[in-house]
DNA sequence: CGCCTGATTCCGTTATTTTGGATTTTTTCC
DNA sequence: GGAAAAAATCCAAAATAACGGAATCAGGCG
């Protein structure tokens, strides 16, 4: 879509503007970064997709940040707005939870909203995330049990956790039925 | 040199987490993304660098963010509690609504997470934040407008909205009293 | 104008990625 | 246990990124 390629589309001026801005030769970058001076302009002009090797060598050169290399440009100016019906929900019967997902799908990866609706004894287990990532949890409704690897909490309406997401964890509610809000925060 | 495949070093199992995590196979990835299988197996297992025309193409299938993915990492190990009554609260800050804090002080100037109770026609006016900043807004309980610049948008109970916060932003509850959570992610 | 200096692009060669199918390994089910 | 199915890996060709030198282009100066 518009998206996709968007960024590949201006990762070349992008790396042009960086070196410019340095005041730097295509023959300099070659020196700094041992990428030849040729691919440097294929680069530059969109002529080549470079590995993500030589594409790391030009940020060290550059002195441009890898991530940010690669960000979009979000200068949006609008209010996004998600009604109750259209939140994408997963509905899971056999373990008594149905999850609605509140972030936006470009976020996946970094940041995900969760809303989670327990069924009395409903559960949720989760295989670990990216490594790094960090779970946030607040309890609207009943009372859950939260755990992460070894350690087990157990939390009423108004309590939050933390916890490491980046090992098997599971979300169970006790005593009856539960709502959640969960952040999932990847590294 | 040390520093170099830090980051390429990673990826390959960020990679491999992130298929395993959805259930998928090699095979399935390949026909969503449009990379062959080897390919994908060969990228996961390190022994190629792929051109991010792939390594894009693959963001998109496993959903995960193209920057995200070569982020830095951080771990930690345990689950930490904030009690419903020890939740630093802020009470009267706009004109009756009290907020509660639920981020970790560490997280100020990334992520911060509020639960926001609002009294009847209770209004929040937020000063413009760092730029590219956006929030994340959830309805709880209520009825509630928000502005984000010249943008305004109501919102009912379930209801999700996405908006930018670098600009005057202000919620207010309507028609009674609110609860809302909310997520703003600075740039 | 003609020449020189520096930067960028073009081109043939080499190295690496990418692919599709064959092979091996793992899982599943009887 | 053993057979069938699925998944992951290995291995050839094909495609393409990467390199280094030659050709082209853009200014500045005698």
């Amino acid at each position: 879509m518009s998206n996709d390629s968007h960024i590949l589309g201006l990762l070349p001026s992008r790396l042009k503007e960086a070196r410019r801005q340095q005041g730097l030769s295509l023959d300099a970058v070659a020196k700094l970064s041992g990428v030849s001076r040729s691919m440097v302009s294929q680069i530059e002009r969109g002529e080549s997709s470079p590995t993500i090797a030589t594409l790391w060598n030009l940020t060290k050169a550059l002195q441009v940040d890898f991530a940010g290399l690669l960000e979009e440009s979000t200068t949006a100016d609008r209010i996004e707005v998600l009604r109750d019906g259209q939140v994408p929900t997963i509905e899971n019967r056999g373990e008594g939870c149905s999850i609605r997902i509140l972030s936006p799908p470009e976020d996946a990866g970094k940041h995900e909203i969760y809303d989670i609706h327990f069924a009395p004894d409903g559960e949720l287990d989760s295989n670990p995330h990216t490594r790094g990532a960090r779970e946030q949890l607040s309890v609207i409704d009943g009372c859950v049990d939260i755990t992460s690897g070894e350690a087990t909490q157990r939390l009423g309406a108004g309590d939050t956790a933390r916890y490491a997401a980046d090992v098997t964890h599971c979300i169970r509610a006790v005593g009856g039925p539960a709502r959640v809000f969960l952040v999932v925060r990847d590294a």
